[in-house]
DNA sequence: GCGATCAGTT
DNA sequence: CACAACTGATCGC
């Protein structure tokens, strides 16, 4: 607890400074309106949102990081008591509106927490962000690599965000007498109702408070709160449900559209034997959705789930992993029931790792994976967080030379045989 | 009233 | 059933 020099998306008590990635709750935990434990690290558009967020929030704590631009911190090392330079450079994110990663150097190498992210192809962003990426890093070589694991298992691949906006569309359009009703949170997604508003020529609804954070964002033409002005609605997912579309269409024909759910994984590596018997480089790992077949899946007479992520897919945490070649890989994210080490899919590509797994595939080429994981687990130094009493979610916090990350977790242990590499939460 | 945690929902 | 993100109930202060 008390020799953190900087936290990520971790708000308890301990460090010298604080970064936010982006606002979504499931990363906010334990931040407030009254918080004051020092400055806190994020991205300009995050710091116009905020006050939505943490009405009464202390702005004047708030430490806006351009994106693309070094910012130099002076921090005390907690050992020595001596100052320690660390630069650090906010990085587009393409999660949500203000999302960033962040790239951090200093005295302890150079780490990269990426927050959630996405990385796909489409759209110009990740091309930028991929400049930013590779200018910080020129050669220097990445160490820690803390990274959006959410989706990192071949068995999810989804296509982009466009392809799968353009469904949304088609589906509207095959429906011209319907109202529609788009379940979406109070964050993101708003590329997908743009995307629908210029695509269609009309405006869509939202609720107020979600009208006010478009505006924030920029976005004055394409919403309104009247509802008599369109038949597209966005509404929240929680009020999103079987029974409200039927409530709804016992008044007018009406159609919901989730853009999320998992309707991705039924197809793909449903043998678990093979996944788990299997080399990590001999999976098939490019994506299987290239072409516009039937992604969207009519999931009830009145709804249709159409896979649109704000989370990279695996084959794109494969080509980000190629890319940065860090020597070692963090899953930020721990679900455990579905959970499985980056290093199991992506530890052949690492840095130390890649010479170690040429060797190793010389001498014996039938070797598991087991001593990779194992390796993994020995060189991290974790600790748990405070002895929390749930055993259903849980944010632990890991120590890197000080800098300490949170790691998201539900942790759900059942069985299901799946390896868990860490095992730092059973203390 | 506030913050943290847990259960439950799409 | 997988997930992320969220609401609402409850508990302790």
């Amino acid at each position: 607890m008390e020799s953190g020099m900087i936290s990520v998306d971790k708000w308890s008590s301990g460090s010298q400074a604080y970064f936010l990635t982006h606002l979504h709750a499931d990363h906010t935990a334990g931040l407030s309106s009254t918080w004051n434990r020092g400055p806190l690290f994020c991205s300009r558009l995050t710091a116009k949102l905020f006050p939505c967020k943490f009405p009464g929030f202390d702005l004047s704590l708030l430490r806006v990081l351009d994106i693309g631009c070094w910012h130099s911190l002076s921090l005390i090392t907690p050992s020595s008591g001596s100052t320690a330079a660390v630069s650090v450079k906010a990085i587009d994110a393409q999660h949500c509106p203000g999302s960033v990663m962040y790239l951090f150097r200093g005295e302890f190498g150079c780490m990269l927490f990426t927050g959630d992210f996405r990385w796909e192809k489409i759209g110009n962003g990740m091309e930028i962000a991929r400049t930013m990426l590779l200018d910080a890093l020129k050669n220097e070589t990445l160490d820690i690599l803390y990274l959006d694991n959410t989706y990192c298992n071949p068995r999810y691949s989804f296509p982009s965000r466009e392809l799968a906006a353009r469904q949304v569309v088609d589906i509207i359009n095959s429906h011209p007498k319907h109202d529609i009703i788009i379940g979406i949170d109070s964050l993101g997604k708003e590329d997908l109702l743009l995307y629908i508003s210029r695509a269609l020529n009309i405006k869509i609804w939202v609720w107020p408070e979600r009208l006010q954070i478009l505006h924030l964002l920029g976005f004055h033409d394409h919403f309104t709160t009247q509802t008599s002005l369109t038949r597209v609605r966005a509404v929240p997912r929680y009020s999103f449900s079987v029974e409200t579309l039927e409530g709804l269409n016992s008044l007018r024909p009406t159609i919901g559209v989730m853009p999320s759910g998992l309707p991705w994984a039924e197809k793909a590596l449903k043998r678990k034997g093979t996944l788990f018997g299997s080399f990590p480089s001999d999976i098939k790992m490019h994506d299987l959705s290239g072409d516009s077949k039937n992604i969207a899946r009519r999931y009830h007479e009145y709804i249709y789930v159409v896979p649109y992520s704000d989370h990279s897919c695996f084959s794109e945490i494969q080509e980000f992993i190629e890319l940065l070649r860090p020597i070692n890989i963090k899953g930020i994210v721990s679900s455990s029931s579905s959970y499985i080490d980056p290093c199991y899919y992506f530890g052949h590509l690492c840095g130390t790792k890649q010479a170690y797994w040429r060797i190793h595939r010389k001498v014996e080429n039938e070797e598991g994976i087991d001593r990779v994981e194992a390796d993994e687990t020995k060189s991290a130094e974790e600790n748990t967080a405070s002895s929390v009493a749930g055993r259903k979610r849980k944010i632990d916090q890991v120590d890197f030379l000080g800098i300490r990350v949170s790691r998201v977790s539900l942790l759900r242990r059942l069985s299901h045989g799946v390896k868990i590499a860490h095992n730092e939460y059973l203390s």
